[in-house]
DNA sequence: GTGAAATCCGAAAGCGTTTTCGGTTGACTC
DNA sequence: GAGTCAACCGAAAACGCTTTCGGATTTCAC
């Protein structure tokens, strides 16, 4: 391959300076156009890549920015994260920066790795996901002054940009969708909490029930760890009450699925007397038996408005007035929505049938 | 924070050159065990972090090794994905390496990137993942001088560095499983055979077949894509032969589930009638009715073995002895491979019952 | 006590860019 | 034709580290 070209042998063969021909390239007003167009011609012709390393220290800028991969914990997070990233990679490419994968394995290391990036300032700017409602690296980013976007939000996120899904009003349409089906009995099988999306997607729930006047018991209010275990007994759990649900909105993928074994087991099929839909659009949700109705969020084109949210933050030094976007989840249909039935439940009390 | 610790800070305080305090740091042999104790000490009190771009332009080495994501074609691919790469950067994390995400849109535009690397040397290896048969990558990556190691082997892999499963083994293993059941209609849904591992597996298959002496019908072998249609297509075609199988090793979970389906809305039961065996162990396959048996490889071990392959390599500048490392696939013993039953398949002849 | 060999450290030259600062042109004004 | 002002470009100083080279000590053998 020999040596790769250098500045210096393009200044060189065209007599002009590597500082012109620096600022050629980099397109400074002070350099005529003629220039710019020689230079450009000859870099192309001898095929120069800038060095890297050079042009960082230089530059005081590392055009590198990190994702940190969650920590693993909640189950099938990886078809989310691999579309993500290949949104983020590929508009970072666009641009010639470069995304860094950051793995912590707890989350005092995720936060030791922030202090340690406030130092070096190799990495300029960060995109988390997976947020909390109480999330401690808001603040600490903010303090250590580190450019950040999120994928979700918190309860610290008011200042700071973000991309989220409107998972209130996705859970608002989802409810509203079985509503419109005719159910009335419709339950809810949240996340913990302390996820803020877990928060918001219940919220929705409430809202379409408030406004259609539908009350229900407080036993339909179930949460789940985000596992198929945790769908399956939250599901179990919602079986036994006085008179169960017609329909469930769950807060994911994992957990509808987890409420659908929970379903068969007690000899019921998901979708006939049970209604069900998930969230996140999981493509493997297809291939069950019955096909999981659920809710979809772009997920590569929300990788790549974060990487330009990001970019824009970090060149600009501060946030840009549109740093916060919010994008509308998609009803998915397949074959566990569907009308109730009026064999189920069982035990139906007059107030149930009117 | 102000303005992070330089070696400048750190040898003014010691009354030390800079040149000193940098070897000291690097544990150069010229340096004295006492003036390295000060000089670590001193720079763990001021907490100094190197420049990473002035040490990478300086000793002209990258640290950064590149991850090559897939191009998306084939489905599920995230889970394993994501796993890969948190081991590849936890093992990097350790040396302070970083692991840079390279997402290709196409193969022209991966190959593209490769002779970028090869010029920029910014990224000083590579991993890459879903090895063909005949891959046209190995070949340039060799030409271009690019250290690399690859999860997968290769017709053009023979003097390279790779990790990989014995599919071969697995699928072997896989067969006399099936076979040690009682099973002795055994059919194969494989891969494209330009997919490497779809080789191997098919003639892992094989091989348990002929050691066992037990000759199958031509139209046993099948070939599907990657995809839940692909495996139910498949399976399809397998149950529209003359004679069906009693069970069947599937190239992939997805090929699989596929199959399950195609096996449903033949009224059959996966496990029951026919048996069904997968790869990959994804965890979703547990959420399934029946949960699908699989062989699972280890993949987060695989990543950090990977990474440190690889490092080797980028220090030595060459291949180290131990560059080739094959690992064995388990069984994951879930509810789809049983004993085959008499009332199938329906129209047994004489000699199938021998 | 001399020479040679270790041992330990400093000076200085890079690494390949960016960016500030100033200098040289030529055009233009009056 | 002197002065002013753009318009362009070059010299040189960063950026923060690594690494070579050689010099100053000390150690050791004899």
């Amino acid at each position: 391959m020999g040596e790769p070209t250098r500045l210096k042998a393009i200044a060189e063969r065209l007599n002009l300076s590597e500082s012109t021909v620096s600022r050629a390239l980099n397109d400074y007003q002070d350099i005529s156009a003629h220039t710019k167009l020689i230079v450009r011609n000859m870099a192309k012709q001898l095929d120069y890549q800038p060095n890297i390393h050079a042009k960082r220290l230089a530059s005081g800028k590392s055009e590198t920015i990190g994702y940190v991969m969650p920590i693993q914990e909640a189950q099938v997070t990886g078809q989310f994260i691999h579309e993500l990233m290949a949104g983020i990679a590929k508009a970072l490419a666009k641009y010639g920066w470069d995304l860094c994968v950051i793995a912590p394995q707890t989350t005092e290391e995720e936060l030791t790795i922030f202090k340690k990036i406030a130092r070096t300032r190799h990495i300029s700017g960060l995109v988390i996901t997976r947020t909390f409602s109480d999330d401690p690296r808001f603040q600490l980013l903010q303090e250590l002054e580190i450019p950040f976007v999120s994928h979700g939000r918190s309860q610290e996120s008011r200042k700071t940009a973000w991309l989220d899904v409107d998972n209130e009003l996705a859970f608002f349409d989802m409810t509203n969708h079985l509503i419109e089906l005719g159910h009335k009995r419709i339950a809810h099988i949240g996340g913990p909490l302390h996820y803020n999306f877990a928060y918001q997607r219940r919220n929705g729930w409430q809202r379409a029930l408030k406004t259609h006047g539908i009350k229900v018991p407080k036993t339909y209010a179930e949460t789940a760890e985000l596992t198929f275990d945790g769908g399956c007994h939250a599901m179990q759990r919602l079986l036994e009450v006085e008179s169960p649900p017609t329909a469930v909105c769950c807060v994911s993928d994992v957990v509808a699925i987890g409420a659908m074994q929970a379903l068969r087991k007690n000899g019921l099929r998901p979708g006939r007397e049970v209604s069900l839909i998930g969230y996140d659009g999981l493509e493997l949700g297809a291939w069950l038996d019955p096909p999981l109705t659920s809710m979809r969020q772009p997920l590569q084109s929300a990788g790549e408005k974060l990487a330009q949210i990001l970019m824009k933050i970090v060149e600009r030094g501060s946030l840009p007035s549109d740093n916060q976007e919010l994008v509308r989840a998609s009803l998915v249909q397949r074959e566990t929505a569907n009308a109730p039935i009026s064999s189920w439940p069982p035990n139906r009390t007059q107030a149930d049938n009117q």
